[in-house]
DNA sequence: TTCCCCAGTTGAACTTGTTCAACTCTTTTG
DNA sequence: CAAAAGAGTTGAACAAGTTCAACTGGGGAA
């Protein structure tokens, strides 16, 4: 059953009940999205928040130059959503498009502030959620900082191996904050 | 009364009752630092998390190199913390110390978890405040990617021009991950 | 007050990364 | 199947940013 991916995901965070956990799982309906089908379009309100059940997306923005910039990957066990969008209904500066043939849980925002207001140990559980979020975007900040493109590199596909796999070079690149070329150079000169 | 800014600030994020707003109030105590003195330093424990007063912090972490990497500053109404570190118990890898003399309000792990515990709507309140700081994460990391060092530079003076105005050139730098001479040079050329 | 330290500036040489253009090799698509 | 589009590579010229070293000037500590 499909709900389980979530069930256990949620349990690594809270400890929560199997009523609990049917409930919430009830408010998420499943998708799936053919390969480069877009669940969120940069200019329009963020209407769902997704949760992967299988397949791979791209989250990313088009900056005033019109370059792709990269913000994260999401495979199995990862969210997916414009927060700022979802929460306000502001027009969102996102992108999220399926790399491939996938399979995601959806819940509309009604429902997620309905969930919110029924089931109080979900504000703990998203509280959690978010909190280890904050953490990873400080870390990769420091990366940013500290790491040469290279080091950076590397760090990715040996964290990710599993995503960076599915991933065109292209891709890769645009999470890295480097240029396709440049990043052939990397490959190329130390491999 | 000095609990007035931290009374303001959570009413920002959530509708709470004056009760509940003094409840909460009470589980933090006050506290003063001097100049160049740390609330936390990289390697110990963060076992208090802070709000700020007056004054100023700069949160920030050597990386292997040695090199200082300001991860941001912290005026009036913004939190301190290593949240990794404040909510696990390990080792932090950031240090804040203050950058003049400043005021905080101070909260411990164990008071903070029992105040999650006593009034589920702080469980709301943070909820939302990490949601939203995860947002201007998400959106400094795009910043540092599609902007240059320049222009990323004239961001930062214009958004924060009351925080800028406290910093010295260097600390900017290292907010911006460039070096303190290449940021003199940007001055020159363009002001 | 004096001294010294440290922030900031500047220049020169160097490294890192970009841009553009040409080419190859797959992968789609009609 | 053929044509076209896209992904990756490479080189050369260029731009962005670093490093090191020398110098300037101001502020804090004794």
């Amino acid at each position: 059953m499909s709900y389980d991916i979530l069930k256990q995901h949620l349990k690594k965070h809270v400890d929560l009940s199997t009523a609990d956990l049917d409930l919430i799982s009830s408010y998420f309906k499943p998708a799936s999205l053919k390969k480069k089908e877009f669940l969120l379009t940069q200019g329009s309100i963020c209407k769902m928040e997704g949760f992967v059940l299988d397949g791979c997306f791209r989250v990313f923005t088009f900056d005033k130059k019109g370059n792709e910039n990269t913000l994260y990957f999401a495979t199995k066990d990862w969210w997916l959503m414009d927060i700022d969008s979802f929460m306000n209904q502001t027009p969102s500066d996102l992108n999220i498009q399926a790399l491939e043939d996938s399979k995601v849980l959806l819940i509309d925002r009604q429902d997620k502030m309905a969930l919110y207001e029924l089931l109080p140990i979900v504000e703990k559980l998203f509280r959690i959620i978010f909190q280890k979020g904050l953490v990873s975007w400080q870390r990769r900040l420091v990366r940013n900082h500290s790491f040469t493109s290279k080091e950076r590199y590397f760090h990715f596909i040996q964290t990710y191996p599993d995503i960076s796999s599915k991933l065109m070079d292209k891709q890769i690149a645009s999470y890295l904050g480097i240029s396709h070329e440049f990043l052939s150079k990397i490959k190329k000169n130390k491999k």
